[in-house]
RNA sequence: GCCGGGAUGGCGGAAUUGGUAGACGCGCACGACUCAAAAUCGUGUAUCGCAAGGUGUGAGGGUUCGAGUCCCUCUCCCGGCACCA
């Protein structure tokens, strides 16, 4: 590889030598203890700088460089300018790359990870940063990970963390389970295998609880708008509706409904509900359960399960206590049964009014897992209005039975009306979607199931259900097959396969609609099902077309004519019209009959008209061809679209609000008769090729028009009102998605964001602090036994199983349960990595606690963070990730702000100088610490620094001539000293104080780059000059601390300096210096610059004027001047009058 | 497709937020020093033109005395999300 560093070995420095300097004082800020923060100083505020700690790779590269030296900067001139600066730094030092370094050269993680900090941190220190080392805080710090340990237990005991049989990515190569944010392109992020779909079990963390406070919070915040708005994106809230499709059936099943305490067969909602089952052809068996006042388990499931025979067509419902004797019987069950509804019940006796005598007689615990296998489906319904039974309890069941619970309207609180019209609806199959349209209900025609919807897996379970059973399993397995990869590729071609057997009703329309089940519909987003409107929906569109599925307009847009004689007139009345606009083909010709109006020149439109009763569309469009053009002889082809559009109608003077149909016709020859003499003076035919009619007409609606009709499908129905909607016609879209909502459905909020898997199957990571425990369950190991120590184990490959390689290890795994004392296992999974660093913050104000993660008052010193700087590809994973995880710990109290980071700045990467990303196999990779031996520390700061501006993550290209022009300039800088004189050099106050302001505040703006071009012209006027003073000379040492502090200490100590230059104050300007005596005035001539004049700062107005015209007199010779524009101390502008 | 950001010399980038476009640096050219080269210093460097004078901030239109900056339409580039209902 050749080497850049031809440009570099062939400098010569001259007037310092970094090599002495900067190893020098880095030694003695060290002993001096310069940079160590205390937590508070009297009379100064605190400011908390943050940048993101970086992982032990092994070698620090110009990426460190640009995170940690540029912001120093920040924080020294911050430092100088009076605050308390915090500057901390660490090791985010768990993660794959040890564990792989470690299997691949047969290494311990541990003794690979902290060679590579030991190592670093070497290179860190050669930065010359204001770090504060005292505080460093390291993951893998069993004093550390003790307290991420500790805040899991947190988080797990308020129910935020909990393990879930997922489908999570799994990568076949790593042998491991990825994040969502991993997988890119359906690829693992570290090794590029394909990752693949797997069901495990799970450690999750509910971030979505925290969905709408994330979302809403970040509002307020003062961030980069680009940051709120990719958070935002990922968060994907999406407000709608759910509604609810039932299902008909040709299978008849037998419902055995269990009554509930107090209760009987013969009351009079169980004798309506039976009725209503047996209209639909359904066997009823209602069981009396004996003593309904003081019921036992034993007596009531017995009874229960002697009653019938339980099959695959059985749909057991349970009400109240019902419930629960249903729940007992599924336990009981060798086969499974079709359903389960449970209505108003619960699974524990926490009832919200009163105590109930079969507490005792019943027993309270469940075996979830056996009862979910005995059962197909299942519905969870609960009252809001419940006397007795509580949400929670209602949540409760739904857990065990992990099913959502279906929130029901009932006729009397706890569904015990005389009628209960939603418990038989609900005893019915009914499919829940998610819709942002609720307003486009009307025009669902159809249903999608996702293919691993759970109706689609229970039908699939029995073989009557369906029609083709087959062909859908066999339609969802291949698709279960596709990487989410394949599915995007195949996104042109929508597949599917319809339910045979099965008709969804529309609850609007009351009519049957198929229902299919497809791929481009995905099961973790809403429920996993669609009503599809392929009217307005370009996926449901495409799908229709090819499975031939009928499309209903159900909104049409409104145009509103806004110019011209036509434009709507807000004062006047309107009156409403129905009518026809009619695109008519030439008889041979790819020509469109178009209309130019003679009264109003710049109107053009096609034939149109009013429909009169007794007409329809195609009636009235025949007849107006007919009229207004003679044209005879049109043949009707199709429908093309609904529209509406408001105008101004002229001859009849009032606003017309007309709704139009669209109508296609083809003319089939040129037959004609005559026109009356009052349409011919109105207006004229204009044969208009296809490709020039959108531009020939000139009516509002010719875009949506022309559009559905060359395109077949303008899905325009954002802004409009309903049609085809019965009694919602007319409405707006607004209206009409929240009466829909009210009438059919609930609204309902959705968000992409899903519950962040934390668990890894891998060695080197925080073990999760829980034992399993056969009797106990999940328990989680007592705080005083924290931290669980990560043990040493002979290999690190995960287990084939995909369990950690601490499953390998006897001694860790099994242990004592904490609560009773038998046999337990260890959990063996330990967290990803993203819960380390969603703390560290924290402890950096309190780095050596050893009772707590960070004692409240020593956060208070410093959180929020002030000002956090980093990469941007952090935007949406960590930066997200820690929001959430300080709000859930401030909801426990343990912290004392809802949000972390008062501001936020990304910057982008450092390029190789070929402006591509740097890498080993593109061989452009720069090492900085070959830079720093040949051009010194400050002076890649500097580079660094002077790229470009440093934040809204632009990147910019290493130029090896730029680092060496840095150099350059600090050569002359130092070179300077030797026009240091006693006496001030008052030539050069202007520009002095001039930098003094603008270095300190473009510092504070991060515009770093346009600071140091302010320094480069400040010494070029010192070298104009020839001398600077001493005071002056002090002054400019000093601003050049943050940016070279190695060589500001060092001229500062030349010069007789006491102490360090870095505890000095950042000097102030002096307003009196800035002030200039006169000033350059630009003279303009209608606009363009023409010369310019030097005129005292104070010269009034009219001075300036007659200064300027002298100047440009000849060019004002013989012209009128209408008009000029005096613009103090910045330009004269004559304007000529126009020849 | 959706969301966000951007487009200024040979290059990285400035431009007081509507007021002299191209600061500063790099590169390049010429000159000084040197036997020579490097380093250093000096001068120049948007572009067309000998000049006077034109023309120029992705393209086209608009507002304005005046537009890199504001508005509309379009093109291209970068980042994020993506069959999200």
């Amino acid at each position: 590889m050749k080497r850049h560093g031809t440009v570099y070995e062939s400098f010569a420095y001259m007037n310092y030598d970094h090599t002495k300097i900067e190893k020098k004082w880095q030694e003695l800020w060290s002993r001096n203890k310069v940079y160590t923060t205390p937590d508070s100083v009297p009379g100064k505020d605190n400011f908390y700088l943050l940048v993101e700690f970086p992982y032990p790779s092994g070698n620090l590269h110009v990426g460190h460089w640009y995170s940690f030296a540029v912001p120093d900067i920040l924080a020294r001139f911050t430092r100088m300018s009076g605050k308390n600066v915090l500057y901390p730094i660490g090791f985010d030092a768990f993660g794959l790359p040890a564990e792989n370094a470690a299997i691949k050269n047969n290494l311990n993680p541990r003794d690979w990870t902290e060679k590579n900090i030991a190592f670093m941190t070497k290179q860190i220190e050669s930065m010359g940063t204001m770090f504060d080392w005292s505080r460093e805080v390291k993951t893998i710090d069993p004093a550390y990970y003790k307290w991420t340990q500790w805040q899991f237990l947190q988080f797990y005991k308020k129910g935020l963390a909990y393990q879930k049989e997922t489908s999570v990515n799994w990568c076949p190569k790593d042998k491991t389970v990825l994040a969502n944010e991993q997988v890119i392109d359906g690829k693992c992020d570290r090794c590029g295998s394909d990752v693949v779909q797997r069901q495990m079990l799970q450690w999750n963390i509910k971030i979505t609880d925290y969905a709408d406070r994330l979302l809403e919070d970040l509002e307020p915040l003062d961030w980069p708008r680009e940051i709120k708005e990719a958070q935002k994106n990922w968060i994907g809230r999406s407000e709608g509706a759910e509604i609810d499709f039932p299902l008909n059936l040709p299978q008849k099943y037998k419902f055995v409904i269990l009554h509930g305490f107090k209760s009987a067969p013969d009351r009079p909602r169980w004798l309506w509900a039976k009725a209503r089952l047996e209209e639909m052809g359904h066997e009823v068996i209602l069981p009396t359960l004996p003593n309904p006042d003081s019921p036992t388990e034993k007596e009531w499931v017995g009874t229960a399960l002697a009653a019938t025979t339980y099959d695959e067509n059985t749909v057991l419902v349970g009400h109240s206590l019902g419930a629960v004797t249903a729940l007992k019987v599924l336990e009981k069950l060798e086969r499974p049964i079709a359903r389960l509804v449970t209505v108003g019940g619960f699974i524990s006796k926490n009832f919200k009014d009163n105590p109930r005598p079969f507490e005792k007689t019943f027993s309270w615990t469940f075996d979830g897992e056996k009862i979910r296998s005995s059962v197909r489906s299942i519905t969870v319904l609960h009252d809001p209005r419940d006397h007795a039974v509580s949400d929670a309890q209602a949540k409760e069941l739904s857990d065990l039975l992990q099913t959502p619970v279906t929130v029901g309207t009932s006729n009397e609180p706890h569904f015990t009306g005389d009628t209960e019209p939603d418990v038989v609806m609900w005893l019915r199959p009914t499919i829940r979607v998610f819709t942002t349209r609720p307003d486009t209900l009307f025009g669902a025609t159809y249903l999608v199931l996702s293919p691993e919807h759970p109706w689609v897996t229970a039908a699939l379970r029995h073989t009557n259900v369906l029609k083709n059973t087959d062909e859908v399993a066999d339609y969802v397995k291949q698709a279960g097959k596709k990487t989410e990869l394949e599915r995007l590729a195949d996104q042109k071609e929508k597949t599917g396969v319809r339910l045979e057997g099965v008709d969804a009703v529309n609850p609007a329309t009351g009519e049957k609609i198929p229902v299919y089940v497809a791929d481009y519909v995905i099961a973790t987003y809403g429920t996993g099902a669609i009503m599809a409107v392929p009217a307005h929906d370009k996926r449901d569109s495409d799908f229709a077309r090819t499975f031939n599925i009928p499309t209903v307009q159900v909104v049409e847009p409104v145009f509103r004519r806004s110019d011209g004689g036509d434009a709507w007139r807000e004062n006047e009345s309107s009156k409403p019209r129905t009518a026809v606009m009619c695109i008519v083909k030439h008889w041979t010709n790819d020509e469109y009959l178009c209309i130019r109006w003679k009264d109003f020149a710049q109107i053009r439109t096609f034939v149109s008209g009013g429909i009169e009763s007794g007409e329809d569309a195609v009636a009235a469009g025949l007849r107006e061809i007919r009229e207004e053009t003679g044209f005879e002889h049109a043949k009707f082809v199709r429908h093309v679209a609904s529209g509406r559009t408001q105008f101004y109608h002229q001859v009849k003077k009032t606003n017309i609000d007309a709704h139009f149909e669209y109508v296609y016709f083809e003319l089939t020859d040129d037959a004609k008769v005559a026109v009356t003499e009052e349409e011919s003076s109105h207006l004229e035919v204009v044969w208009t090729k296809r490709d020039e009619v959108q531009n020939f007409l000139t009516i509002a609606e010719k875009d949506y028009v022309w559009e559905s009709f060359t395109k077949g499908q303008s899905f325009n129905a954002e802004n409009g009102t309903l049609i085809h909607s019965g009694s919602y016609d007319g409405m707006t879209v607004a209206e009409a998605k929240q009466k829909m909502t009210e009438a059919f459905g609930r609204t309902k909020k959705t968000y992409k964001l899903r519950d962040w898997i934390v668990s890894r199957q891998r060695y080197w990571g925080v073990p999760i602090p829980v034992i399993h425990c056969k009797t106990c369950g999940t328990t989680p190991v007592p705080e005083n036994e924290l931290p669980v120590l990560l043990p040493d184990v002979d290999d690190y490959l995960p287990s084939g199983e995909g369990k950690s390689p601490l499953a390998k290890v006897g001694s860790f795994v099994n242990v004592k349960c904490p609560a009773c004392g038998g046999d337990a296992e260890r959990e063996t999974d330990t967290l990803d990595t993203f819960v380390d660093s969603s703390w560290y913050f924290l402890r950096y104000t309190d780095a050596q606690n050893a009772s707590a993660f960070a004692a409240k008052d020593k956060q208070d010193n410093w959180m929020p963070v002030d000002m956090y700087s980093g990469g941007a590809e952090h935007t949406t994973m960590h930066l997200l990730y820690s929001r959430f995880w300080h709000k859930a710990l401030y909801d426990m109290g343990l912290v004392s702000e809802p949000e972390p980071y008062a501001h936020r700045v990304n910057h982008g990467l450092v390029l190789g100088p070929d402006g591509q990303k740097m890498s080993k196999s593109k061989g452009n990779v720069i090492d900085p610490d070959e830079i720093v031996e040949r051009l010194g520390a400050d002076t890649v700061r500097m580079y660094l620094a002077f790229m470009g501006p440093y934040t809204g993550g632009a990147s910019y290209p290493w130029n090896p001539n730029g680092v060496v022009g840095v150099r350059r300039f600090l050569e002359r800088v130092a070179k300077a000293q030797e026009l240091v004189q006693d006496a001030e050099v008052p030539a050069l106050n202007f520009e002095l104080h001039k930098s003094i302001k603008k270095i300190g505040g473009d510092i504070s703006a991060f515009k770093f780059n346009t600071a140091i071009s302010q320094f480069m012209i400040l010494l070029n006027t010192i070298e104009k000059e020839k001398g600077i003073g001493k005071a002056q000379w002090a002054t400019l040492v000093t601003m050049l601390a943050p940016f070279a502090p190695h060589l500001a200490e060092e001229l500062w100590s030349l010069q007789g300096g006491s102490n360090s230059v870095h505890l000095k104050t950042w000097p102030i300007y002096d307003e009196k210096y800035l002030v200039e005596s006169t000033v350059t005035v630009a003279i303009q001539v209608n606009g363009k610059m023409r010369g310019e004049v030097n005129v005292p700062a104070d010269a009034d107005k009219s001075a300036v004027e007659s200064a300027a015209r002298e100047v440009v007199a000849a060019r004002l010779e013989g012209q009128e001047v209408i008009r000029v524009v005096v613009v103090p101390g910045r330009l004269v502008n004559f304007v000529l009058k126009a020849e």
